[in-house]
DNA sequence: TTGGACTATAAGTATATACATAAAAACCTG
DNA sequence: CAGGTTTTTATGTATATACTTATAGTCCAA
């Protein structure tokens, strides 16, 4: 019955998958218990319960109390993909990063931003346009909101120096954010501030962030021709 | 010296979480050590121990043996999300799915392709243009390559039923994979398949998945203009 | 001053045990 | 038999203890 020494929680997991993979156990199908696993390699259950619970974290297993351990049926694997610093993103390319303030300017949001931000009707933001410069050349562009509300201090910051979203990470706590990813066609203004042709196509990510109910900021991140955002499972 | 009672692990972590974002720890500190915590907090070394490295994971804490512990110099914060099968991404929204084999043969591929699965020079793969299609408009082409010594039985499969990645992800089980998002301009070719008009801004999803070393495909995905990836830290 | 050997330390892990909790399954009861 | 209650059970978690491992720091010698 002992089916070998699985003495650690990767071994184990490296089992589990093992028979996910060869079809031992497919997907739909209930595996043992944690118990009977824990006799079976000859550990602990809660080296097991390590192991499956990684394994669940990773959407390759399904778990529920009483019910018992699955495997999942539909695989809808998960990546994780690392939220970029623009700087960071720049110098770790060996390029040189610049970064210029096109436009600054208390304002009333248009009607998507506002109701993005949960803000009332008629309150002024802050909006910023700024462009990032990797070797010299243009790299992305963003439209920033700012709720000056959620952000003491903002309205003192020279962030003409500092960009707005690295003033934002190391001054202001965060719980969470919204991103959304896609792609839009280069208009007249895109074309010029990023240097590339009207009608190329442009990767674009929309991000919120928030705390304690009160979103911080929005911004709308353009990209010049040929971005590309890698990930990994 | 007791900070109170913190006897969960989602206690402790809210805590760490609580001081993190009042600063009372900044980034870079170093904190102190589980067994400090561990003391202070009334709990066991264990409970400290799935607390931080829960923060860990999600790359809010940076931890490594004998240093320490220190909150991220820069919050890189990891955002996962979800690789969605198209099929039920279109379902989910209440709409019908149907897709269609545009071209299917087996082919020399051409270089890039080659040197991302790592086949031989002059080796026949599958390529396979397929189009999927949410109530009756198209949603998102496909463009894919497939390994067929990495793939037993596709020869046999009729991808016309099911679509190559619903046959893959049901039959072939697989370690990992690479994502690459970006942008592209839609082209003559882009804007037959589509319906969409030529140099409009497409948002394109590169994947390769591989299993025991061998890249079992590489897909491109062109998304119809509009098409929007979400996330959520 | 450098470079290798040693040591101390903090995280990482394994284990037995105990109890908590969600929820499926069995058991009523009208 | 429907609907509610109890029981059972698999996962989830906490804890004390012990040992492992990576590595920052220290020490020492060439």
């Amino acid at each position: 019955m002992s089916g070998g020494e699985f003495n650690s929680w990767q071994s184990v997991q490296a089992e589990v998958l093992r028979r996910i993979n060869a079809r031992e156990w497919k997907p739909g199908d209930f595996i043992p218990n944690e118990a009977e696993l824990a006799i079976e390699f000859g550990c602990a259950r809660a080296t097991v319960n390590r192991a499956l619970r990684a394994l669940a974290e990773s959407g390759l297993l399904d778990r529920r109390r009483k019910a018992g351990t699955r495997v999942a049926l539909n695989p809808v694997r998960k990546a994780t993909l690392d939220i970029p610093v623009i700087r960071y993103e720049i110098e770790s390319k060996g390029q040189t990063y610049r970064h210029t303030v096109l436009t600054q300017e208390r304002a009333v949001p248009p009607s998507g931003i506002r109701a993005r931000m949960q803000v009332e009707q008629g309150v002024k933001l802050i909006h910023l346009v700024t462009l990032h410069l990797a070797d010299g050349k243009p790299y992305v562009f963003g439209d920033r909101w700012i709720n000056p509300q959620a952000v003491p201090g903002i309205e003192a910051a020279d962030l003409t120096v500092k960009s707005a979203n690295e003033w934002l990470v190391a001054n202001i706590p965060f719980e969470g954010g919204d991103f959304s990813f896609s792609a839009m066609t280069a208009g007249k203004r895109e074309a010029e501030i990023l240097a590339c042709k009207e009608g190329e196509g442009l990767f674009v990510i929309d991000r919120s962030t928030w705390n304690k109910g009160l979103v911080i900021t929005s911004v709308r991140l353009t990209f010049a021709p040929g971005y590309q955002m890698h990930t990994k499972i």
